[in-house]
DNA sequence: TCTACTTATGGAACAAGGGTGCGTAATGCC
DNA sequence: GGCATTACGCACCCTTGTTCCATAAGTAGA
C-alpha cells in the first residue's frame, strides 16, 4: 500500500488490483462459477470475465468443464486456479538430516523427502547431499527445476540477513558458510535461508498448534534450545538475525539442553554415533531418559522436571519480553503428551505476568522443513499478488 | 493493501489512491507548484489539478499566492497542505505530573503544557487535573475541542488492549481504571492509551535518539524500569499489553531501580514529599546520588555502577530476545552524558550476541508525552491516507 | 415431444478516471 | 514593446468498469 500511495496510478493499476483480488478468491480452492466469483470479489461479471482471460493468458487460471445436471438454468462456466503452474520448496538442513517438502502454488504439499547426513560431514559434503536429495525429490514427482518459484532453507544457528551462517555450534564446519549463495547456485529462483526455530514458528502458525495466532513464540528443544517469534503476524528476525537467543544468558538455562538429560548416563557408557548417522550420542541418551520418564521411571522423571525448571526461566524471559498469545514447544525432545511439556506448563506460568498458553508441537520433526516451505510460499504469494509492477 | 486486494475496485478507488499519494507528497512541507507536484506523484497535470480541487473541498489543501519575481515564465499556482485543519493531542499521566503536547496535522508541535499532581491524588482527582490541563492548553492556543482528530495518553503500568490499567504499582489508586473510556468522555475523537515505555520508544524513533530505526528497544529507568519495543517499524504491545516486562524475573534486576540508589541514604533521613509534589522521596534520593556520582563522589559512582550491572541482565535479556538495532535509555534517572548510560554501555554488550548501540535519550522528560502525540498522529495519518472508504 | 421457466452468456451503451496535445495567458529579459 | 519562457485550461482519446438487455442452454412439467 505504501508503494501504492507513493506513486499515483494509471487505470492499469486498477486492473492489477482486481486481478490480484480475483486470483485470491480463486485460490481459496474449488471451481467457482463466473458469477459466483464476481459476487465474491465485488466486481461486475464482464470485468471478472476480462480479468480471468488475462489470468488464463498468464497460465494461472483454466476454464474447467461446466457441471450440468446440477440445478436449473444454463450451466455456468467454471474456473480453477492452476496450482501446478509453479512450485515452492522447503529444506531443513541440520546436523544429521536433510528434509524436504515440495508444494504447489496452493501450498498443497505434493512430495516430501528425507536423507541422513553424517554429523561430521564437511560443509561441501552436506551441500552435495542437499543437491542429491533435491534432484531425487524433483525426479520422483516429475517437476522441472525451472518450475520452482521460491526455495527456503532452515538450519540451526544464527543466520545473517544475507543468508550466511554467522554462528553455529551444532553442525560442524557449518559456521561461515554463505548458505543462501551456495543454494542460490542450485536454483533458478530466489533462495531464502533462516534459523530453524524461526521457521518452526512459521510452521506451527501455518498448520501446527498455533494456527492463526499473530503473536506466538516457538521453542525448539534440541541439543541447544532456540526460539523463534511471530510478532504482529510477521516473523521477527532481529537486526542481525539473532532474535530469540535468550539462551545465551547462563542463568536462563537454555544451553546444552539435551546434555542435562544425558548426564544421567555416565559419559563413558554413551554409545558411539549410530551407524545411520541419524542422531548423536547425546541426543540418543536424552531420548532414552525421556522415554524412561514416559514409562514411569521416577529418576528419569525427576531429571525431566529439573530440565523443565531450568528451561522455564529462559522461556519466561521470552514470554515477559514479548507477551505472546501462546508458546509452542517442539524439537527432537518433544512429543505430544510429553512429560517435558507438562512440566513446562507447570513451571513457566508462575514466572509470567499474563496467561500464556503452552502447547506441544503437532508437527514433530517436520516442523522446520514445513516452516521453510511456508517461507518460500510467502514469497510465492507476494509474487502472485503484487500490484506494483506489470505482470 | 490486503483490504484493497480482497474487494475489487471501481475507478473511484484509483482516485482515492491518487488523492492519498498527492496528499502525502504535499504534506512533506513547502508550497509546491502544480507541475512539481504532478511530477513528484507521477500523475499528469490535469489529474493532479482535479485531485487538488477535491482535496481543497475537503478542507485539506489551499491555494497560496504565486511567487512572482522568481524565474522565467508565467508564475505557477502553488498549493499548501492545511496543517491547521485538525490537531492531535498527546498526554503523559504519571505519578507526579500531567504533561501535554498539541500538534497540527503536520506533526508540528504547536503547544505544550505541564501540571503537577500530588502523588497520593485519587484517580478521580488525577483525571480532573487532566481535564483542567487540557482545557487550559486548548484555550491558550485557541483550538476547539472539535478540531481534535485523535488523542493518546501514556501512563506507567500494564495497559490492556481495551485501555484499562491492568497493573500499576507506581501510581496509587490507578490500577483498574478504564482510562481509555474515561478520557473518551472528554474528547469527541478516538482516544488511545498505552504504556509509558512503549510511547517513549515511539518518541525516540520519531524525533529522539533512534530516528529511522525499525528495530529498537527503549528502556525507561524510573522508579520501576519498563521497556518498550519497536519491531519491524511497529510498536509491539503483546497479547495483553504486557510486552517488555522482563523486569518481573527477579534475577534480571529491573525492579525498584531507583530504590537501589536511594538505599545509600538511610530511609529515616529521607526528606518528605516535596511541596510541589513533583517527585517522591525515593526519586529525590536517587537523583542526589546520580548528581553526586556526576560530581565525582566515588561512593555514589560505585552505587551507580552497581545499579548498571544489575540492570544489564534485564536489558541483555531483552536484547537477546529481540536483537534490536539499538537501545535507547531514558527516564528520570537518565541525562545525556550520564554515568548510568556509560556504565550500561560497558555492562550490556558483553552479555549480548550481536553488536547493539546503546544511546541516552535526547528527549528527557518529554519522551512519553511526545510518544503519545506520535501515537495520536499515527491515527491521524491513517485517517488522512486511508483509501478503503469514501471520503 | 413440446413448452415454460430459470440461469448464465455476450455484447452494446454509458460513466469515471487518467493521459496527451495544443492554443493561450502571464511573466522576465532584451 | 517584442520575444522567449513557463504554466494554464480545455478539448479529445484511451483504459477500465458498470448497467442493461436480448439470447443461449439447460431443467421441469404437461
Amino acid at each position: 500500500m505504501s508503494e501504492l500511495s507513493l506513486h499515483g496510478g494509471d487505470p492499469s493499476v486498477l486492473r492489477r488490483i482486481n486481478a490480484a483480488a480475483t486470483l485470491r478468491a480463486l485460490r481459496g480452492g474449488g471451481e467457482p462459477t463466473l458469477s459466483e466469483l464476481a459476487r465474491e470479489v465485488g466486481l461486475s461479471r464482464p470485468t471478472t470475465e476480462g480479468v480471468l482471460s488475462e489470468l488464463a493468458d498468464r497460465g494461472l487460471v483454466t476454464e474447467v468443464a461446466p457441471r450440468s445436471g446440477r440445478g436449473l438454468g444454463r450451466p455456468a462456466r467454471r474456473y480453477r486456479f492452476r496450482a501446478d503452474a509453479g512450485y515452492a520448496l522447503g529444506l531443513d538442513i541440520d546436523a544429521h538430516h536433510v528434509r524436504l517438502f515440495l508444494a504447489d502454488l496452493d501450498g498443497e504439499v505434493v512430495a516430501g523427502h528425507h536423507a541422513a547426513v553424517a554429523l561430521n560431514a564437511s560443509a561441501t559434503e552436506r551441500l552435495a547431499a542437499v543437491r542429491v536429495a533435491v534432484s531425487e525429490l524433483l525426479a520422483t514427482v516429475g517437476v522441472e527445476r525451472g518450475a520452482l518459484w521460491a526455495v527456503a532453507a532452515g538450519t540451526p544457528g544464527v543466520v545473517s540477513p544475507e543468508g550466511r551462517i554467522a554462528l553455529c555450534t551444532v553442525v560442524p564446519d557449518w559456521e561461515g558458510v554463505a548458505l543462501a549463495r551456495e543454494l542460490g547456485r542450485m536454483f533458478p529462483c530466489p533462495v531464502l535461508v533462516d534459523n530453524d526455530a524461526n521457521l518452526a514458528a512459521l510452521a506451527e502458525r501455518w498448520r501446527g498448534a498455533a494456527r492463526d495466532s499473530d503473536d506466538m513464540v516457538c521453542v525448539l528443544a534440541g541439543p541447544h534450545t532456540g526460539m523463534g517469534a511471530i510478532i504482529g503476524g510477521r516473523l521477527h528476525r532481529g537486526r542481525w538475525g539473532a532474535a530469540g537467543e535468550v539462551g545465551l544468558l547462563p542463568e536462563l538455562g537454555l544451553r546444552d539442553t539435551a546434555a542435562v538429560l544425558a548426564e544421567a548416563a555416565p559419559s563413558g557408557t554413551l554409545p558411539a554415533e549410530d551407524s545411520d548417522g541419524t542422531a548423536g550420542p547425546v541426543e540418543r541418551a536424552a531420548e532414552r531418559v525421556l522415554a524412561a520418564a514416559q514409562r514411569g521411571d521416577s529418576a528419569a522423571a525427576e531429571l525431566v522436571d529439573r530440565l523443565a525448571a531450568r528451561m522455564a526461566r529462559g522461556i519466561a524471559a521470552m514470554a515477559l519480553a514479548l507477551d505472546p498469545e501462546m508458546i509452542v514447544v517442539g524439537g527432537r525432545l518433544v512429543r505430544p503428551g510429553d512429560r517435558l511439556v507438562e512440566a513446562l506448563r507447570r513451571a513457566v506460568p508462575p514466572l509470567c505476568l499474563t496467561p500464556v498458553r503452552i502447547e506441544a508441537s503437532t508437527l514433530g520433526e517436520d516442523a522446520v522443513a514445513l516452516g521453510a516451505l511456508r517461507l518460500a510460499l510467502d514469497l510465492v504469494d507476494e509474487e502472485l499478488f503484487r500490484i506494483d509492477r506489470p505482470a
